[in-house]
DNA sequence: ATCGCAAACGATCTTAAAGGGAACTTTAA
């Protein structure tokens, strides 16, 4: 069963191909306007009633159609159609950073290029410049594209083959219900990218290893990417062999020479018969692991409010008030909204009026509710030059004002650090949005110097965002230990543009505790009290 | 292909930077 990315993608796909083949153009735009629509949906595609698909709008009988087929077929006629007449390497173009559907078409159309590989030797063979429209910069960054796609092929989203693995469990227990099965690998570990699925069962003997190949048709073997299946003793479920094969390389050699397993009731009870301090699995990436009381480390339950999320006003899919709702039936506290700023104009930015609508909108909420709160934030943009998004007495009227970089994201470094250490330096900045504006296998981000922007933002009372998203886990969690060394706050933020992308935080909580946060260095695990305390802390008015 | 206003059809409209090539096209947020 496919999921509204997945659908949403398709629907991208075709519209590239289309253009490619120089379709009609406002035909191609109706289905990119549904991609647009549907990616941002959270209700499930597929368990609606084909009626409910033709309501939605950007969606006609023609695409509704087509969504029928997709829920047969999982693919749909036209669409295989265009995929028929285009080699598959021309399509793997159209998905390289800095190549649309035009210049995929006079590559593959002029120099007869049909694989990102033989585009890579042309560039090396100087060949690309002949083109008209391109020359050796656009060359040149070809080449850094293709390598950047190239080896991120064998990787994929930790949520990707989590979703993945929790079916291929299910298979597991269908096979045999007294099984035990837990993930282990970098997947336990929560690596935001991994390259396969590892799973260690027992009493697994009905799963040799080459009835897995057999088994192909029920989709225990998969052809993207490994699942390796450990087995262990099958009377005895072992923690030895479930701490062996989830750990890292330095966590192996630093914790596990010569220790004693006898009769250990779990992993943690190994760490103490061991004398050692207990490392929970996924900060077992950690170079070298420093001394934390476990139960100090973030939970889930720690985070009281939903910081950074987007609504109606900008380009959410949810009004203010449904988002407000959904953060109280989770059981947070309180909502830090924080909509586009107005230069953001793909996404609806707000202009100072549609800002000044807001404020009204969350004095009327906070008027009638005692209980849950809204505060009034901003996703401001760091335009080109540092500077934020609004004038000054504008920025003074919100709660919290989090600054994000989301244009003109090629930028060396200079160039990035002048405009990131500006905007921290900037006295109504109050948290750094996804500082480094990476895509996880899809685009590398800008290159900053992380040290001094953590030292920035400690000097400036500045907090820095952890993205939940999955696709973001921007700040790095490699950098949380120098943030929290030098007393900087990380916040675990959704970014949430529906409902369902609250619960996004996670997969931040995952990567905020594989970087060893402690909930004292989170700024969302404040609860509303303290929470209003650290807005009005900001001292350097 | 979809929408919206209207009753069969016309309009579809983000914007700015970058690169290449001397005015404009392409891409990406």
């Amino acid at each position: 069963m496919l999921t509204n990315k997945e659908i949403a993608n398709l629907f991208h796909e075709l519209a590239s191909l289309m253009e490619l083949h120089d379709e009609n153009p406002f035909k191609l735009r109706s289905y990119e306007n549904a991609y647009l629509a549907l990616r941002k949906m959270d209700i499930p595609l597929m368990e609606m009633e084909p009626q409910e698909w033709k309501q939605l709008k950007g969606i006609g009988t023609a695409i509704a159609e087509k969504l029928a087929e997709i829920k047969n077929s999982g693919t749909f006629q036209t669409l295989e159609q265009f995929r028929e007449k285009t080699p598959p390497g021309v399509q793997t173009m159209l998905r390289i950073k800095g190549l649309g559907p035009k210049k995929v078409k006079s590559i593959w159309k002029e120099l007869n290029i049909e694989s990102p590989g033989e585009l890579a030797y042309a560039c090396g063979e100087n060949r690309l410049i002949e083109l008209k429209g391109f020359g050796a910069k656009i060359q040149e960054d070809v080449l850094k594209s293709i390598a950047f796609f190239d080896s991120n092929q064998k990787y994929f989203l930790f949520s990707t083959l989590e979703r993945e693995a929790l079916h291929y469990v299910s298979l597991l227990r269908n096979l045999n219900p007294h099984a035990r099965i837990e993930f282990t690998g970098a997947l336990r570990r929560a690596l935001p990218v991994l390259e396969g699925i590892d799973l260690l069962v027992d009493q697994m003997d009905i799963l040799q290893p080459e009835e897995y190949q057999q088994r192909d048709g029920e989709g225990i073997w998969n052809e993207s990417y490994p699942v390796n299946i450990y087995v262990c003793d099958p009377d005895n479920w072992n923690f030895e062999m479930l701490l062996r094969t989830s750990g890292s390389e330095s966590f192996q050699t630093q914790f596990l020479t010569n220790l004693q397993y006898q009769h250990a009731t779990d992993e943690m009870d190994i760490f103490v018969k061991n004398g050692l301090p207990f490392i929970p699995a996924e900060c077992r990436d950690m170079d070298t692991f420093p001394d934390f009381d476990e139960n100090q480390l973030l939970k889930q339950e720690d985070i009281c409010g939903v910081v950074h999320a987007h609504s109606t006003y900008s380009d959410g899919m949810y009004s203010l008030e449904d988002m407000a709702k959904e953060c109280m039936r989770l059981g947070y506290q309180y909502l830090v909204i924080s909509d586009h700023s107005r230069s953001a104009f793909y996404a609806n930015g707000l202009s100072i009026e549609r800002v000044e609508q807001q404020w009204r909108a969350i004095d009327d909420w906070n008027n009638k509710s005692d209980q849950f709160k809204i505060f009034k934030a901003i996703e401001s943009d760091i335009l080109n030059d540092g500077s934020l998004d609004y004038p000054d007495d504008m920025l003074q009227g919100f709660d919290v004002v989090i600054a994000s970089v989301h244009s003109n994201l090629k930028m060396d470094e200079t160039k990035a650090m002048h405009r990131l250490l500006r905007a921290i330096e900037n006295p109504y900045t109050r948290i750094l949005g996804h500082p480094t504006g990476r895509l996880l296998l899809s685009r590398p981000g800008y290159p900053i110097n992380h040290h001094k922007i953590i030292d920035a933002c400690a000097a400036h009372q500045v907090a820095i965002e952890l993205n939940a998203n999955p696709l973001r886990l921007d700040l790095d969690w490699k950098w949380i230990q120098y943030a929290m060394e030098k007393g900087v706050l990380v916040s675990v933020n959704p970014d949430a543009h529906n409902l369902k992308g609250i619960q996004d935080i996670r997969y931040g909580v995952l990567a905020a505790r594989k970087g060893g946060l402690l909930k004292n260095y989170c700024l969302n695990s404040k609860n509303i009290s303290e929470f209003k305390t650290w807005i009005s802390s900001k001292s350097n008015f």
